[in-house]
DNA sequence: TTGAAAGCGCTAACAT
DNA sequence: ATGTTAGCGCTTTCAA
């Protein structure tokens, strides 16, 4: 429990120097002598110091709490989001408070939340507004530092986005497949971007793609049964890969001889399916740890550039 | 951003006697009238008033951050408990710090940093420590609230244990499959809890159980070859579970009519496969929610005792 | 039963 | 470049 003060008097300066020689963005104004910034420095990291956060916000009538709110929903991919975020929020001891929904009004609520703590940082998975949504924040809104995760919507002025590539995931798919002599192509799933990448890339390769939703299970089956060999079907989610080869095998076709398959989330079981599943690994952990590395420097008053952090394709045996 | 301050003037009180209308552990020498605390409370209510934790825990010389120690690896289930310990934390504004972690070492470390944040809330799932460990602590731990999830090790004084029922999930798994005719049982996976209440409850009925390890495929399929049909088994992961059904498709026989099979942990995927799992869910994101209600208990000075969360057995087609 | 006042750890004017 | 001071929102003595 080592404070300011206990530096100060260890050092022999005012809390307020301390303060200002420890504290991660010094004011123009306010500089301290470099001799005296070392030795402070030294002090502090004697005595184990951490800044309590709780206290620094508290006097900037803030709070240090980064608010987030995420899908309840798709299980792995948001833990893995949450694990990310939550490493590297520990290592700064900035405390997290997390909000699960999926609709516009869980949203409203989750803001006016933040709002009313006097949150700076918000991290979103934003769901789908209706236009003018924004307008009933007005002017509170302002006060808050935002990054949007994934964005679909409009966000007001400029808030930032830090997108996973999913266009890319798409795009990946369809060169594996096209790469692995495949000349027909399918993909069975609902996710506009990456059916949007896998069309864009089969394209650009003279291959037609047939679109399932996930229901057409048979639809696709009789596709498989009339197509040239071998066929290729990028499967938007590891479940849905999991029953395609369940059906094509069902079928008297071999994976991947006959058909191959790339699916997408890399899930736990994609490695102990036989055969063992080619998927898109997201990574979802890693975007977690860059939007609170990201957010953090919002509070502080920076400005941070939108990115989008690419995905992997983990081929094993199916495509 | 509505304080104390604010409510005081619309009530026409001071602050003092705002905060001890609605302190949620009021002094027993610092009373306020009825008709005060309810007018209190009701402008309170009108405004919206949240309480600033980081101000109120402030005052106290703590932290209001909950700090969480959990297994970096366990995927699905550590994210369900992440799951419930959000949203009980965001209903009552506490903030959350996860650190994740499997070693003695790297919990060490945790609770160093743990004392060093003032924090009073410390939520554990506690990896095996060596005797002699806490004394490391002392006496800087008893300044700690703590409460232990699913303890192995023993904890210092009386940390009271919130655990899931292990030994309830081996039991129940046994109980369904000699119901379901299965006068031979086997158990897979490495799980000593499970196996115990397995072993248990097989044992009341007379029948022999054979346990093998994760590895030991083949053995288990020539135990399933020879054994009377129908046969039953225990996979003590799901993932296990989708193992040994491909394995006894393989053999030529079927499941469920020659060889009944539970898994654990009711994966995402559990219900996709062919045919569908009966497996065991366990409660993970219900003991999340009563950690940090418990806990939170703890950290206003009540004290609370150890529990046990039950499974409940989800029947489909494997068994 | 209520009010006044001090102070938790920290930052940010303002003064020196 | 450093010191002094006030105050963020809240709890908690101490007095009335």
């Amino acid at each position: 429990m080592v404070t300011l003060k206990h530096i100060a008097e260890k050092a022999g300066f005012t809390v307020s120097v301390v303060s200002r020689a420890l504290n991660p963005r010094p004011d123009r104004h306010a500089r301290v002598a470099p001799d005296t910034k070392a030795r402070i420095e030294e002090v502090a990291r004697e005595l184990g110091f951490r800044r309590n956060r709780g206290a620094e916000f508290l006097k900037r009538g803030k709070s240090p709490v980064i608010q987030i709110f995420l899908p309840g929903k798709a299980y792995s991919q948001t833990a893995d989001l949450m694990f990310g975020m939550a490493e590297a929020a520990a290592k700064e001891d900035f405390p997290l408070s997390f909000s699960f929904g999926i609709t516009e009004n869980s949203y409203s609520h989750f803001l006016q939340s933040a709002i009313r703590n006097r949150s700076c940082g918000v991290l979103a998975v934003q769901p789908v507004m209706a236009p003018g949504f924004w307008s009933r924040f007005e002017p509170a809104i302002d006060s808050l530092k935002m990054l949007s995760l994934n964005a679909r919507s409009a966000s007001p002025g400029h808030v930032p986005v830090l997108s996973i590539g999913y266009q890319e995931a798409g795009s990946l798919a369809a060169d594996h497949l096209v790469a692995r002599g495949c000349a027909r192509l399918a993909v069975i799933g609902r996710a506009p971007q990456r059916i949007l990448g896998f069309q864009g890339s089969a394209r650009l390769k003279a291959t037609p793609v047939h679109c399932f939703q996930p229901s057409e299970t048979t639809a696709l089956a009789s596709w498989i049964r009339e197509a040239a060999k071998p066929v290729g079907i990028f499967a938007l989610t590891d479940i849905l890969a999991l029953k395609v080869i369940r059906h094509v095998q069902r079928l008297g076709l071999r994976v991947p001889e006959d058909v191959r398959i790339v699916g997408h989330d890399d899930s736990e079981f994609a490695v102990h399916l036989d055969p063992a599943l080619t998927t898109i690994r997201q990574p979802y952990r890693e975007q977690g740890r860059e939007a609170v590395r990201m957010i953090i420097r919002m509070m502080y008053g920076e400005t941070v550039d939108s990115k989008i952090i690419q995905p992997a394709l983990i081929v094993r045996e199916s495509a």
